[in-house]
RNA sequence: GCUCCGAUAGUGUAGUCCGGCCAAUCAUAUUGCCCUCUCGAGGCAAUGACCUGGGUUCAAAUCCCGGUCGGAGCACCA
């Protein structure tokens, strides 16, 4: 009885469904396979956050596959492979391997000359346009039947680079009339005349396509499970042709839908913000704007917080949004503990902070560093002779403010007359506390936000604060420092 | 045109396989109250959903059929 509570308690401990026939294998294989021509925007966090969660949820093994074989539309981007990496750290996970398919060229041509021999594919020449159309009819085309020996002579001929690009491909002999034309006869390798980046697969002109290189390197790296996108459904039906033909057993999938981020103006698609960041209308990937790892990470987002994000969306097959707020929920819980306090007042325009001299105040304000973790301490907030306050929270003429840590005020005239320290004012008459900064001696601050740059003065304490810190500016909201210098501290705004 | 897939509150999710315990779970969001020298944290409460029409059944979110809506594939992209 007590053993039945405790074993479903911790079945439902995480909101991921179990994987499927999980007891059949004995480790779950799974793998990321990114496609390098670009760093990550958020919804690539997906695949590493909930792989790398099922890995660790079954004591599992992960591998990171780069998929590289197209040299030309979707060209690698030299930079993204370990911007990628980073990227999985970053998330808090780690790859059990590494490898490129660019790499791996050779193995695809001793499988491609396999199947050939199986009689599973065929060397074609069609143009694509006349192919599609015979495609389209469930009309083999002349080139179907020619013998295997034929076949190996021309695949052999494009290996060595003898056609162009469009002259000839190799595809795969599937069923020319299934009902479902996504499976009919697909292309395995083509010729592309662009070398590819990667020095070490410049010589190679012919390419595997997705569906085969990704086929062929699952079952060679023992994959159990693949979880993918829903724009590969039909792939796993396609490469079911060619583990029929080498005799191979197809691992476990799952297929989940698209990711939409709420929040961001900015598309979240890599070659939309790769435009964007070449065109300048982007500071970079890193861009509070950007709905990029990089940007995320920079404005102090820890990588768990996106995880669980992720994680919450399940696998279905369904199109999902995420919404930042969830994002941003988990990242409070995350950072708040290690946020210390500080004042930051804005002095943008449209929000001018209003100065103010201080009449019979007290020499120093002392708010806690963090007001649940009293060991923290307090602040020491200079006064001097007059104190900044934004816009918003200047009390009307007569009225009170509180000055948080400092005391009670008065607006009379053009100063603010220390009325005393009775916490009452606020507890019992509704003073409003609000946060403030000394007008002399401060620290300029230039708070990057998504909505753009924001400047002001943080209180002087804040200059010890060092580069990558979180902090939480009261009623402000938390931030990551950027940069420290003399002429100003740069922190991104993470979230309220 | 052909082929697949999906549809639970603003968002995400549990429940759907094996119909009843579901006037539907949890999180987030929003709002209000409490607490607090932050608009943060914490506490409490409220808001809000089974796409639709039939059928089967004593009983349907759950099974069956039709429809609607949405998504994906039919690339010499990944």
């Amino acid at each position: 009885m007590l053993a039945d509570i405790e074993s479903e308690d911790e079945g439902d401990d995480h909101p991921l469904p179990e994987l499927p026939n999980v007891e059949e294998y004995d480790q779950v294989r799974m793998r990321l396979a990114p496609n390098p021509n670009g760093p990550w925007h958020l919804g690539n966090a997906r695949m590493p956050s909930v792989i790398g969660t099922y890995k660790d949820l079954y004591d599992g093994w992960m591998l990171c596959r780069f998929d590289d074989t197209d040299p030309e539309t979707k060209r690698p981007d030299l930079d993204a492979y370990d911007q990628i990496l980073d990227a999985i750290e970053y998330l808090g996970f780690e790859p059990d391997e590494v490898i490129r398919a660019s790499d791996r060229v050779e193995t695809y041509y001793d499988h491609a000359r396999e199947l050939i021999e199986l009689g599973g594919a065929y060397t074609c020449s069609c143009p694509a346009e006349e192919f599609r159309q015979l495609k389209a009819d469930s009309e083999a085309c002349p080139h179907r039947d020619k013998d295997p020996k034929t076949v190996a002579e021309e695949f052999e001929r494009m290996v060595e680079g003898d056609y162009d690009s469009g002259e000839m491909v190799l595809r795969v002999k599937t069923d020319i009339e299934h009902k479902n034309p996504a499976l009919r006869d697909w292309v395995a390798f083509r010729i592309i005349d662009t070398p590819h980046p990667r020095e070490e697969a410049a010589e190679y002109r012919c390419w595997p396509m997705l569906d085969f290189q990704s086929g062929i390197d699952d079952h060679l790296t023992g994959i159990t499970h693949i979880i993918r996108g829903i724009d590969l459904q039909d792939s796993a039906k396609r490469q079911r042709f060619v583990y029929d033909y080498f005799d191979w057993e197809y691992p476990e999938v799952i297929h989940w839908g698209h990711v939409q981020i709420d929040a961001y103006d900015v598309k979240m698609s890599t070659s939309t913000i790769k435009e964007l960041v070449e065109a300048g209308d982007l500071s970079g990937w890193d861009d509070p704007r950007t709905p990029a790892i990089a940007s995320l990470r920079r404005r102090g987002i820890r990588g768990g917080a996106i995880v669980d994000a992720m994680v919450e969306l399940g696998t279905s097959t369904s199109n999902v949004d995420l919404a930042m707020s969830s994002v941003y929920a988990r990242n409070r819980e995350l950072i708040d503990e290690e946020a210390d306090r500080y004042f930051l007042v804005r002095t943008d325009d449209g929000n001018v902070a209003h100065e103010f001299p201080v009449i019979d105040a007290p020499g120093g304000g002392h708010p806690p560093v963090h007001p649940e973790l009293e060991d923290r301490g307090t602040r020491d907030v200079p006064v001097g002779d007059s104190i900044l306050l934004e816009a918003a929270d200047v009390p009307d003429r007569e009225d009170r403010v509180w000055l948080k840590g400092l005391g009670c005020f008065r607006h009379t005239r053009e100063a603010l007359q220390y009325v005393g320290d009775d916490i009452d004012a606020v507890s019992e008459e509704g003073v409003p506390v609000v946060h403030w900064a000394p007008a002399e001696e401060n620290v300029p601050v230039r708070l990057r936000t998504m909505d753009g740059d924001v400047t002001g003065v943080a209180e002087p304490g804040f200059a010890d604060v060092g580069v990558d810190e979180i902090v939480q500016f009261e009623r402000v909201g938390y931030a990551r420092v950027d940069e420290t210098g003399e002429e100003e501290t740069v922190a991104y705004f993470a979230h309220e």
